[in-house]
DNA sequence: GCCGTTTTCGGCCCGACTGTTTTCAGTCG
């Protein structure tokens, strides 16, 4: 069993946990473990044969068996039986925005209500109203959390949130009554979805900011605002929390609601531990206890963490990952910057399914101040987006070289995005694959094979020597379709091996390897390629997201692919084609 | 269930907001 489907296990178990009203602290215990073996970069199996799990944070004996036997025998006992004692509706149930562990439990004991449509028809009923400690206006809240559900609102993709987070960033800064105002959150964390949109702001009178935010343009609810914080809804259904506080905790407050909730705690620890005798929250840094503690002035994010003899920390690592003690010992990563990227690959143009030309892709390349471009079509097989056949290769070489001459500023390559076939080959003989610049290889059918086979097929195409980048590994698309079956472990492992490089696919809606699979992926020695996957001018720009990821992914410039210059590349690829 | 520079028991981050309540529980982040 690997990594992912062991710590998505140990989160269900915690919730069923608190499902059935047990010490919430043991339920935290199974959500620590689940993040730790989750951000794993050890091997599991390796870690469980060789009994060394209760070396790592958070895992006892108790966690270190119930894992040994999920990780064995595929299954776990203890977790079976709590499934059997919580309905799983209830699980759906907590899923709905005002409703907890304990009300859903309190529904299911005295109403026996089940599961969200029972829960919503006892809400019209006016069932909920008349419970102890429910009321009207709890039932109306959880009818409106249904059916929020059920739209499958409330999640963004990182390139819509960015664009929105920068609106209303440029609002709040414009507010006479602001000092300073950020981005914090998730956003701020730059995950691939956000849930929500978080914003924090300074000010001396935080009542007027809040009454300007929730008078705003496109706000379509309040769902809360008092003195110092506010909650609304905008039209799109992206939900925005703004902060206001006093400009002298502006830092800490920052800090606090960028997270994760999981660094916070890491970092309140600390700041307790003996070492520093400190309380750390949104406000400040204190010594001793009580509202009359004196505080520690920070300026900035940079000073608490110096006040905690710690080097700045970027927010995109703050998970509790690791990043703390990464930066206690001074070994934090020089986390890549979009600079770094010398040269961009996987570009599309109007030959396949892009909408632009192969000069204005080229032009755009050049614009955004890239060394080199690597265009790359669809190969034959790709009939759904018009792939170039043998001689469309051809002749696109000819005007690729007469473009050349025409646009020195940059160096223009000659790819392809050669379709992974069923069996694992690339989608031209040998003899015309060894005559582009470099391939990527990707599937883009039979999404459905088992996951034994398409791990054979995706591990044969990175072996072949041809191959310079796998593209975009899991075919997952973000709110929109799930990753197909394959084992991650062996492709990283292959390519590890033959010496291909993994690509980060840029592109909003697939932001995929995911940065704990890329994090691995450079364990291994295997080097990522941050690509645009654009299918016009404007697409180029995502690279943006991709450099998000890759940084998530603790990857500094040597780690990356196309933050080399492409001499570089072009050796790495002569030596891989020789030995095939 | 985990963990230990006041330790092997008794803690485990903590503040804001809401709604239901006359002092607090639940939820959220």
């Amino acid at each position: 069993m690997d990594r992912a489907r062991v710590s998505s296990i140990l989160e269900e178990i915690a919730l069923l946990l608190e499902l059935r009203g047990e010490n919430p602290f043991k339920a935290r215990a199974f959500q620590n473990a689940a993040r730790t073996i989750l951000s794993l970069t050890e091997d599991l199996d390796a870690l469980v044969a060789a009994s060394r799990l209760g070396e790592l944070k958070g895992i006892g004996k108790a966690l270190e068996e119930k894992i040994s036997t999920l990780v064995t025998t595929g299954s776990l006992p203890y977790y079976e039986d709590l499934k059997r004692e919580v309905p799983p509706g209830l699980l759906e149930m907590i899923k709905v925005p005002g409703l907890g562990p304990k009300r859903a439990r309190q529904v299911h004991e005295l109403l026996g209500v089940d599961s969200l449509a029972a829960l919503e028809y006892a809400c019209r009923e006016n069932r909920l109203a008349s419970m102890a400690g429910f009321g009207e206006k709890t039932q109306e809240k959880i009818l409106k959390g249904i059916e929020f559900l059920r739209r499958n609102l409330g999640r963004f993709l990182l390139s819509e949130a960015t664009v929105r987070g920068r609106e209303l960033l440029a609002f709040l800064e414009r507010h006479a009554d602001v000092v300073r105002a950020e981005i914090a959150g998730s956003l701020r964390r730059r995950k691939e979805v956000i849930g929500d949109l978080d914003l924090v702001a300074s000010s001396a009178a935080p009542a007027r900011v809040i009454s300007a935010f929730t008078k705003m343009d496109g706000v379509e609810a309040i769902l809360g605002a008092g003195e110092t914080k506010a909650m609304v809804r905008l039209a799109s259904g992206l939900q925005v929390d703004l902060r206001v506080v006093d400009d002298a905790a502006f830092p800490f407050a920052l800090h606090y609601f960028t997270g994760s909730k999981a660094h916070n705690i890491a970092m309140r620890r600390r700041a307790e531990s003996a070492r520093y005798r400190l309380r750390l929250n949104e406000y400040g840094l204190f010594r001793g206890e009580g509202e009359a503690a004196p505080g520690i002035p920070c300026a900035d994010e940079e000073a608490i963490f110096r006040e905690l003899g710690l080097p700045y920390i970027a927010p995109e690592l703050r998970e509790d990952a690791g990043e703390i003690e990464a930066a206690e010992r001074g070994e934090l990563p020089r986390l890549i910057e979009r600079p770094d990227l010398k040269g961009i690959f996987h570009v599309h143009s109007n030959w396949s399914d892009g909408r632009a030309t192969l000069e204005e892709m080229v032009r755009g390349a050049a614009a955004l101040g890239y060394g080199y471009v690597g265009l790359s079509d669809h190969s034959r097989s790709a009939g759904y987006a018009r792939g170039l056949k043998e001689p469309d290769v051809l002749k696109q070489r000819s005007e690729i070289e007469a473009l050349r001459s025409r646009v020195p500023a940059i160096r223009i390559l000659h790819g392809i995005e050669s379709d992974i076939l069923a069996d694992g080959a690339l989608d031209y003989p040998d003899e015309l694959l060894r005559q582009f610049d470099f391939v990527i290889g990707s599937v883009h059918s039979g999404f459905t094979m088992t996951e034994e086979e398409m791990t054979k097929r995706v591990v044969r195409a990175v072996e072949n020597p041809f191959l310079t980048i796998l593209g975009h590994p899991t075919g997952r698309l973000l709110l929109g379709r799930e990753a197909f079956r394959i084992d991650l472990d062996a492709v990283i492992d292959a390519a590890a091996r033959s010496g291909a490089a993994i690509e980060i696919n840029a592109n909003p809606h697939r932001l995929d390897f995911d940065p704990l699979r890329a994090r691995q992926a450079r364990a291994s020695g295997v080097l990522l390629s941050i690509n645009p996957d654009a299918h016009d001018v404007g697409g180029l720009s995502d690279v943006e997201y991709g450099v998000d990821t890759a940084r998530r992914a603790w990857l500094t410039a040597e780690d990356v692919l196309n933050a080399r210059p492409w001499e570089e590349i072009a050796q790495i690829q002569d030596r891989r084609r020789a030995k095939g």
